[in-house]
DNA sequence: AAATAAACAGGGAAGTATTCCCGATTTAAT
DNA sequence: ATTAAATCGGGAATACTTCCCTGTTTATTT
């Protein structure tokens, strides 16, 4: 039986891993997270064999709480779910300690396939991710700006561009809002911008976000 | 019996869906899509009592979804969720013939709330949402909170929204920068959102602005 | 293991932007 | 001719920005 912490902010996203999950028999979900501190406090409590966790949480940014995991135990087994499949993110996040990454458009066989890679020790990446980099590693080696970015700076653009103000991030981040604005400013300045609309046009380039909604 | 349509991209969340409504035993998922024309064709094919539909989906936007399914049954209980709250999107989606906008961070609690009430032909819209819009405003006759600028907030509005900073926009539309910075706080209200990337983001639903603005 | 370099967190100060409220024109609309 | 809306900005309080500087904590190198 293999015992498994999830760890997203929406509940419908947390009952479909569970029912997935738990359809196999071999899958046991041990407990539920709705955001960073809460996943790594439950990860001491519970010890689960894998942890399934979200990128974009409210609280502490998704390298710091796999590190806080990794910390506290060193062989754990982290797979990330996102719904963004940028390069920058997805190096980031193993970087940091993660086993696997897929993006949340995967189908439930690739889930599982990721779940049982993962749970081996083993590293797992779904394949449209794999796809879009190993081709972006084939052209010409234009490496995004972004990733000079650090990764409180990075999660700090992210939120910007989404939409949120200083006061929403520092509070989401457990900072102060002289902190957040001084990375705001850093962010523009290594980015060579000067407005908050100009940061979302680089997200957009760069397909962090997208904007599929109307037509 | 309600037979339900789920329309949504990702596997995952439909899952979660499913477990949801089946734990009732009143509800039956009779299909799932994974995008708007899916949604449509299945709708066309079963006909089911209600379809819960997210808001992102590849293919065709979620206006004409809602809009081809209704053309079709006239009467039609559709129930959109999404993980957006911007009021230009509720409308788009009530103005298409939506019964029903729930995030998806709401709790399960609140999303049986919504099918029940959809179901019976209400409408009805999430807490969390409604706190920030009146649902008065939502009628279908209400048109585009864009065309309830004056042209000058918009001409300013799309300055902003291409990246300019207030000091820029005084200087080219020969304005005080007091006048300018009133437009901002101005226009932001009137599109109920706090943030420049906000209006970014609005801006890109109506097709102001076309991701190559920025090079 | 010690040294060097980054990342992280935030204070100080000066400047810019935002918000909300107000009054003054000019321009439309009934 | 009158009411309404659009245009333009001042005042004041608050929020955000920028640049610079000081520590502390992590990583990397030698």
């Amino acid at each position: 039986m293999i015992r498994i912490l999830i760890a997203d902010d929406h509940p419908i996203v947390r009952s479909g891993y569970r029912r997935l999950f738990e359809s196999t028999g071999l899958h046991e979900v041990v407990a539920e997270a709705c955001n960073g501190e809460e996943a790594v406090n439950l990860f001491k409590e519970f010890l689960p064999d894998l942890v399934v966790i979200d990128v974009m949480m409210p609280g502490i940014g998704i390298a710091s709480s796999i590190h806080r995991i990794i910390n506290h135990r060193e062989n754990a087994c982290i797979l990330v779910a996102s719904l963004y499949d940028h390069q920058s993110l997805v190096e980031r996040c193993f970087k940091a300690g993660a086993s696997g990454y897929v993006t949340k458009s995967s189908s439930g066989v690739i889930l599982m396939q990721a779940l049982g890679e993962v749970a081996k020790g083993k590293r797992f990446i779904s394949p449209d991710i794999a796809e879009k980099i190993a081709l972006s590693q084939l052209g010409p080696q234009k490496i995004s700006a972004l990733s000079a970015l650090t990764s409180k700076e990075f999660d700090v653009f992210l939120r910007l561009t989404r939409g949120q103000s200083i006061g929403e991030i520092s509070n989401e981040m457990h900072l102060s809002k002289k902190t957040v604005s001084n990375y705001s400013s850093k962010i523009k300045k290594r980015l060579n911008v000067t407005t908050t609309a100009e940061l979302v046009h680089l997200a957009l380039q760069e397909k962090l976000l997208d904007m599929t909604v109307s037509n």
